[in-house]
DNA sequence: AATGCGGGGGT
DNA sequence: ACCCCAGCATT
């Protein structure tokens, strides 16, 4: 193709995709005051989530951490609180390492160069790209899913998508149409038409703008569009934790921070194994986790949860300690707590449940639980 | 180049 | 019940 003919061809396709953004554009917070902290952080936010659950997490984390220089002066466990049910923790671990790091070498500037933010932790291409180019203006692309959802159906790409190579094709289809001066812009675009428009069941091909350029459209049925290779299923477990109390506490763990859920804190447990009842499950979990024996006691609460890889059934007991004193063995750290004071303490969803269920059962009936209770 | 990582929303 | 999502780090 010729450099007029590839300008032409970028032309048709940028210039009625900007115009539609132009008149179509959401209304997002992220989109008020387009500072490079507030475009990190939505961007951050907003890998592998939706906008409507991002929307209360990013103000309230912007209300409590109004700048790189405040973010970085946080503790992890305030950050990890903020960000507490937003899921991917290692994102909040990422962006409170990442802005040590900028305020520690640029004096709290994030950097403008695509290259520059690749190397921070957490930050990969999409995400590069994405603030190179709508907070510093940098002709660079960025294509996240539902950019690749656009281009894989325009071009009529069957390729899997979760192959790279055929994401960095993607990445190649989307660099030929980059307008000059534009890029985050047309960027931005790209994932709104993919979000709202070119969605991934039931395409409004009707309102598209790009619906007479688009091969799949023009082919007749652009819904199978993106190729995925089948997802395998996913298994179940069942998993036993111990609501421990003593003295009107609670014990409490908290995870190693290289594991799943690092940093969070959680009611001590895991997974039952092959031929083994929940209490033993959750004795033996209790003497390797702790190095202490307990009375398994009475199911407090049941909770179902469903995690990317595999799904849980929780069960809480109330337990007794019978001998030993809790030893950091296999977490990075315990801690007695008070049932009231669990809300201060970062948890997933699950080990939350469990601990409004605590908190449920003592202002019904205080003393029921509490065996270990003296007062 | 493939895989593990949370949680929620849509259909 | 699935499917998917403003992806990244690790292997």
């Amino acid at each position: 193709m010729s450099a007029a003919a590839a300008a032409q061809s970028q032309a048709v396709l940028s210039c009625p995709l900007l115009d539609w953004f132009a008149r179509h554009a959401r209304d997002l917070p992220w989109r008020r005051d387009r500072t490079p902290y507030r475009i990190w952080l939505a961007e951050v936010m907003l890998q592998q989530t939706q906008v409507d659950t991002v929307i209360p997490y990013y103000e309230r984390f912007l209300a409590r951490f109004p700048t790189i220089a405040e973010l970085a002066a946080a503790e992890l466990g305030d950050v990890l609180k903020v960000w507490e049910g937003l899921g991917y923790y290692a994102r909040a671990r990422n962006l409170h390492a990442a802005a040590r790091q900028v305020v520690a070498r640029s004096a709290g500037r994030l950097p403008g160069s695509y290259d520059e933010l690749l190397v921070l932790p957490g930050v990969g291409r999409y995400t590069a790209g994405a603030v190179a180019s709508i907070a510093f203006g940098q002709h660079v692309v960025a294509v996240d899913g539902n950019a690749r959802r656009v281009l894989c159906r325009v071009f009529a790409v069957t390729g899997d998508v979760t192959r790279s190579s055929v994401q960095r094709e993607l990445e190649e289809l989307a660099v030929g149409l980059l307008p000059c001066g534009r890029a985050g812009e047309f960027n931005e675009a790209l994932i709104e038409l993919g979000a709202t428009v070119c969605t991934p069941r039931a395409p409004r091909c009707g309102e598209c703008p790009l619906a007479g350029e688009c091969q799949a459209y023009v082919g007749g049925d652009p819904e199978p569009l993106p190729v995925r290779r089948p997802r395998r299923r996913v298994p179940h477990y069942d998993v036993a934790a111990a609501v421990t109390l003593r003295d009107g506490h609670v014990l409490v763990a908290q995870r190693k921070v290289e594991d799943m859920l690092g940093g969070l804190w959680e009611f001590p447990g895991g997974k039952r194994e092959e031929g083994e009842t929940l209490p033993e499950c959750l004795a033996r979990e209790m003497r390797e986790e702790l190095g202490v024996e307990v009375k398994v006691e009475e199911v407090l609460t049941v909770v179902k949860h469903a995690f990317t890889h595999f799904r849980i059934t929780l069960h809480a007991f109330t337990c007794q300690l019978t001998s030993g004193e809790p030893s950091c063995l296999d977490c990075a750290a315990f801690r007695w707590v008070a049932p009231a004071d669990l809300e201060g303490l970062p948890m997933s969803v699950a080990d939350r449940k469990v601990a409004a269920a605590l908190q449920a059962a003592q202002g019904q009936a205080p003393d029921l639980p509490l065996h270990g209770n003296p007062s």
